[in-house]
DNA sequence: CAACAATAGTTGTTATTGACAACTAAATCG
DNA sequence: CGATTTAGTTGTCAATAACAACTATTGTTG
């Protein structure tokens, strides 16, 4: 179990989850980003677009369009901002907050089941890892300068212009 | 850490870990799944196009156009295979093979680079979780007949050649 | 052996995810 | 006030992937 296998190891588990996942969101008719919207309004609660793209390491144009089709789906909700009027607050409406906990649970659901070959301890050991890699992932994509390389989500610093 | 995060947990790390291994991989000029390919091959070696798709969970059709890019970049060869006239064989070159390990080290690196906040003892259980959930999402993806849906995939009951 | 079903691979089409660039409008700072 | 930064929108492009329809072979069965 050399380190030298956590690359293969992180990868096929991101790729075989994200397939794994579509298909349980999808029985709940929405894709993944617009469910990873819904849970983070959910927790976080209603904020300007920019928040919810830096929450989720998203670029603005895609929280634009995932949120229009939010909206058009009733299950959030564009309020002027009255602190700036460039910016939107958007909020969960009934539906979407109904929709957020559905979804939820179908995904919590989803993944009983999946680790369910699991023994207790490996269960609960790998929630925890999970948690330590999600941690390191965040730094990387937003907070620290990603010596790896810029990727524009990693900066706001520099970059500028040109 | 109640089992009930684990949902949100997955989702997260799977979806931030995909974004950063492709500036990671872009670096070798090479695409995610191309690297999965390559990897595999490596790794198994020389086969039909149908067990690489089943050994990647991936449809064949997404295969046959990957493998092409492939060869249209000498990374890997397409042979007619003796025993069957309507598949190939397809394998690495000697470009291949050393794009292949510089992928690996790569990643590998980018993993590590990434991990490194975490002390010695939380890397290795993250590692065996890992694998652990590795294990639980091939078992969904291919193996068992998926209670969850059939996704197409979870059909090769025997592996007849090798 | 001929008819037919299954399999390997190709091609066309579609959807999702996401980045980047260019733009508008509003805010902030000197 | 003017220059710059910021919030959001829109247009375009690429990667990832599924599904369906098709060709060509292979395997099966009457």
């Amino acid at each position: 179990m050399s380190a030298s296998e956590a690359g293969v190891l992180l990868r096929e588990v991101a790729r075989l989850y994200t397939r794994s996942q579509r298909a349980a969101v999808d029985c709940c008719g929405t894709t993944n980003t617009q469910c990873h919207i819904l849970t983070e309004l959910r927790d976080s609660g209603a904020q300007p677009m920019v928040d919810l793209g830096q929450r989720l390491c998203l670029e603005k144009s895609w929280i634009s369009r995932a949120v229009d089709s939010l909206v058009d789906e009733r299950l959030v909700a564009k309020k002027a901002n009255p602190a700036d009027a460039r910016s939107w607050i958007v909020s969960l409406t009934a539906a979407g907050k109904r929709r957020a906990e559905q979804l939820n649970e179908t995904l919590d659901a989803h993944v009983r089941g999946l680790l369910s070959p699991l023994t207790v301890e490996q269960r609960a050991q790998a929630t925890q890892s999970l948690q330590l890699v999600l941690s390191a992932l965040r730094a990387d994509a937003g907070l620290d300068g990603g010596r790896t390389e810029p990727h524009q989500l990693a900066n706001h610093a520099r970059q500028s212009r040109i």
